[in-house]
RNA sequence: GGACCGGUAGCUCAGUUGGAUAGAGCAUCAGCCUUCUAAGCUGAGGGUCAUUGGUUCGAAUCCAAUCCGGUUCACCA
């Protein structure tokens, strides 16, 4: 057996190998009979039995009518004898095959890629997809909510990009609409002219503080009426402030000059303010639609529905669709003033942005409270024949909430995005002061340093769950820099490119540093375990992207670092048992390195070499 | 009420094309730094996988019913 030999074969599917290899054996044992490739089960073995994989035999021994034994002696002795560069022994118990893969295969896995910055690629599926994130209203500052959609939308962005996907990264800004007069009406009637050049306050935060005066004031206006004997729905309606904002949104969908100007002025402060938050973020976008360009589309959209008859007019004038025949109800696409709603917007620019880029797939990262909303607009598009119906994916993922409950902006219980991303780099440099750990940098790398443990933290945090599932933020308890988090794998890094330096090495060292080594060391648990894992991370990669889910990559990416920090601890690289081990192990941790950073990258996630 | 999503250790979460004794982290307890970074490692305790029934050689995973929590069903966005 030679280590040549294993060249010709692909590395980056071994469950896969194991399936064919088990399909070929048994197709020689039981001609008759029909097998196919997903009937054998493959899985890891347990850690309390011999062995590196498992093939459940079960499935076959009702078909074939033998005993699990038998099946597994002839199972497993034809694929040691004919697949020798792969298996190297076997076991049966009860029922289950489980196999001893060769060290070979795992350290010629490791010559063949552990040079390769682009393992983990997979094969290009070459469609174009535009993934739509964070759209903000502009009317306040982000909130830590919309850091989960813009974190979920950045990285996977990059995981499709990484899949060979051509990617358009989307921002719909929601720059009109009664919300947004509010905070203009609020402006104009209390700040006397402030803007965020004389108060020295973030753009995207003054505007917001208008609108949460809008609201008090409202409500005290409700109140006052309400004292005076009028019913609450008419108080409502009849306070003078809301009255007003109602009266600028008449006035900006006129075109009226000085409406426009105001809207125009402070917006630009919003997006003044977005763009240091994104900045922090380490988040951009290749493309921005805003609401106030595509809701007049909509509406010409919606006039075309009617004439080809898939829409009807109610006798108020008011537009309507019919999905009752879908299980659902009847839904309003025009008012009976002909302005439009929520959904005639986003009709228009879902074919604007099927237009602009001819997507194969438009994904939409938006909160799940919106389910209904975006099955309805599927729906729609498709029943009035639009082809950007087919590509329409909703990313749809769980809010999050505090302890007390959901958040609220006009309640004042919002933890703001800019106050986080502040709370996390001051954690970030109190446990690096604490740790002693902040000796050696120069005032610049520390302020690098704290940005990359505190952003990370604040990233993995949020990516690190089940898009779909809600989760609970409790501020008070604030965020965790030890176990399951971004911490945990950048010391694991650092750790690693520590014994690079003291080997004079780089944490990228030339492709010729390894070369005539010879591998003939036996592999220990910790090594092999290692192996193992970097094996799997094409198939981590795609799941992610199949999966739309890059909490895969979380786990996995923790689950790495944490077999080499065993590893780290087991064995010495530096003062390994001999050369080649030296040179083994430090081929290892190059890959387990380069591994942890290509992962984290695709989540926006830095891995410092020092720390 | 209808639709959709969730319920796994004290807490936060993995694990579902059905596989062996259900796993991490935090918290608790006990160990490990004259040797490559202890932001780490090793071990212990902690579970009726919401409940009940069914399918199966085998169920946290599939099916049915029930209970609990959330979201949504606007001429708001």
């Amino acid at each position: 057996m030679s280590i040549f030999a294993l060249n010709l074969i692909p590395f980056n599917m071994l469950t896969q190998l194991i399936k064919e290899s088990a399909l070929a054996a048994l197709q020689h044992f039981y001609h008759d009979e029909t097998f196919t490739i997903d009937s054998v089960n493959v899985n890891e073995t347990k850690a309390e039995f011999k062995g590196d994989y498992t093939i459940v035999l079960f499935p076959f021994i009702k078909m074939l009518r033998c005993k699990p034994d038998e099946l597994g002696q002839r199972l497993g002795g034809y694929l040691i004898q004919n697949n020798s560069q792969l298996f190297t022994e076997f076991q049966i118990v009860s029922g289950f095959l489980n196999l001893r893969v060769s060290d070979q295969f795992f350290t010629s896995l490791l010559q063949q890629n552990w040079h390769n910055a682009d393992y983990g690629t997979t094969k290009s599926t070459a469609k174009k997809i535009m993934v739509e994130y964070s759209s903000p209203n502009t009317n306040k500052p982000l909130h830590f909510g919309h850091l989960r959609n813009i974190f979920l939308g950045y990285a996977l962005g990059n995981i499709l990009k990484q899949n060979g996907n051509d990617v358009v990264k989307a921002n719909l800004i929601n720059d009109r609409g009664i919300h947004i007069c509010k905070s203009m009406v609020a402006w104009q009637r209390y700040a006397n002219g402030a803007t965020p050049q004389s108060t020295d306050i973030k753009g995207d935060h003054l505007v917001g503080d208008y609108y949460v005066k809008f609201n008090d004031v409202y409500k005290a206006e409700i109140a006052a009426l309400l004292v005076q004997g009028m019913d609450e729905k008419q108080a409502e309606k009849e306070a003078s402030i809301m009255q007003e904002a109602q009266q600028m949104l008449r006035q900006w969908e006129a075109g009226d000059p000085a409406v426009y100007n105001l809207w125009q002025t402070m917006n630009a402060w919003v997006y003044e303010g977005f763009a240091v938050t994104y900045k922090k973020l380490g988040v951009d976008f290749d493309k921005m639609y805003y609401e106030s360009n595509t809701y007049l589309l909509g509406k010409s959209i919606v006039e075309k529905g009617l004439e080809k008859g898939v829409l009807f007019r109610k006798e108020d004038n008011s537009v309507w669709i019919d999905l009752t025949d879908e299980g659902l109800d009847q839904k309003l696409l025009l008012r009976g003033d002909g302005t439009s709603v929520y959904i005639t917007q986003d009709i228009g620019t879902a074919v604007l942005k099927y237009n602009d880029f001819n997507l194969d797939q438009s994904v939409y990262v938006i909160a799940d409270e919106q389910n209904y909303h975006m099955q309805v607009l599927q729906l729609i598009l498709k029943k009035m024949g639009e082809p950007c119906a087919a590509g329409i994916y909703h990313l749809s993922y769980g809010m999050v909430e505090l302890p007390t409950g959901r958040m609220k902006s006009r309640e004042g219980t919002v933890v703001d995005a800019d106050d986080m991303i502040a709370e996390m780099l001051r954690m970030a440099q109190e446990q690096t002061e604490q740790t002693g750990k902040a000796d050696g940098f120069s005032a610049e790398e520390l302020n690098q340093l704290y940005t990359t443990i505190g952003m990370g933290a604040l990233k993995f945090y949020l990516l690190r769950v089940d898009p779909k599932k809600k989760m609970i933020f409790d501020p008070k308890e604030s965020i965790d820099l030890h176990g399951f988090t971004a911490t945990f794998i950048q010391y694991a890094h650092a750790r690693i490119c520590s014994i690079l330096r003291k080997e004079q090495l780089s944490v990228m060292p030339a492709i010729n540093t390894f070369e005539g080594l010879t591998l003939n060391e036996k592999l220990t648990k910790a090594e092999k375990d290692i192996l193992m894992a970097l094996e799997q991370y094409p198939n981590i990669i795609e799941t992610t992207a199949t999966e739309m889910n890059p909490s895969v990559l979380c786990n996995y990416s923790f689950q790495l670092a944490q077999l080499f920090n065993t590893f780290y601890d087991q064995h010495s690289i530096s003062k390994a048992e001999n050369e080649e081990k030296k040179q083994l192990r430090l081929m290892m941790i190059v890959m387990v390195a380069q591994t942890l950073r290509h992962g984290m990258k695709l989540l926006g996630i830095d891995l410092p070499e020092k720390m």
